[in-house]
DNA sequence: TTGCTGATGCAACATTGTAGCATTTGTGCG
DNA sequence: CGCACAAATGCTACAATGTTGCATCAGCAA
């Protein structure tokens, strides 16, 4: 078993970049996430399997992630972004985020329908439907 | 014609607080305004006027008003929150962020129909929705 | 192996927002 | 009106997040 993971190497070449350690750390954290991470996040997940980074590499590595449409950053909690992978869907469903345990989960249900419902002359590049308010665990207690 | 826009001082009256120079300046400023407006954006239309108030004040000014409900405050551009006044409206419209020219926009029409669609157990305290892409005027050129 | 260029790490800085605290200023009351 | 008290302001200092410049390192191809 070389590899339990063998898209990272290859997604990264794919788009004309060097495979370095730190993009082909970010991507296994990012793969393995089932929710959006922050820098801090992502900083502390890297620390945990062993490896660090300087901040500014993760920023300019993250930044590419977005660039190259392999990643999307999401607004996240006060004033800093959330980062996600845009694999299986079409990286187009909403994002809950809780105001008290502060999580952000995807809600692939919510998705609103909005095409055609702009004014004349404007174009859509990309939604960002964010919602507030407790989560399903939050409420329970 | 003692004042010309009256609802300010009521308004801060009204909610319980000193009616001060700078939250009479600030909602004169937030009335006027067309588009949501960043503390940048605030504080340069206060220069404009001629009163110039130290950033902390503006910040504080700001979430009393947030508090209040007074006023909202929405995810902008880059890591910085715009601000607007909750009037008329419902305050449950979309905000249309062009890329290019980098003004938000208000899409009245714009209302994503999503009561309902969450997961069981979530509750919703707000929603915010972004459009991203480019407005009509930047279409144009 | 070697060389070129992209990627990294470091330091310094910019922007956005907060905390503590002394001073000022609305507001109600005598 | 003048006083006193609390709310609001304006410093200063700091925290968090993100960016820029530049010297060094390391993928990748020849």
């Amino acid at each position: 078993m070389p590899d339990t993971r063998p898209s990272a190497r290859e997604l990264i070449a794919a788009h004309g970049g060097r495979v370095t350690r730190a993009r082909v750390a970010v991507l296994e954290v990012l793969g393995s996430a089932h929710t959006p991470l922050s820098h801090e996040g992502i900083a502390s997940a890297l620390e945990e399997g062993g490896e660090t980074f300087d901040r500014v590499t993760l920023y300019r590595t993250l930044e590419w992630l977005v660039e190259q449409g392999i990643a999307t950053r999401i607004a996240g909690s006060e004033r800093a972004w959330n980062f996600e992978l845009v694999d299986r869907h079409g990286h187009h469903h909403a994002h809950f985020h809780c105001q008290r345990c502060g999580r952000v989960t995807c809600m692939e249900e919510v998705a609103p329908a909005l095409a055609g419902a702009l004014p004349p002359g404007f174009s859509l590049a990309q939604a960002e439907l964010v919602l507030h308010g407790a989560c399903a665990e939050c409420n329970r207690s």
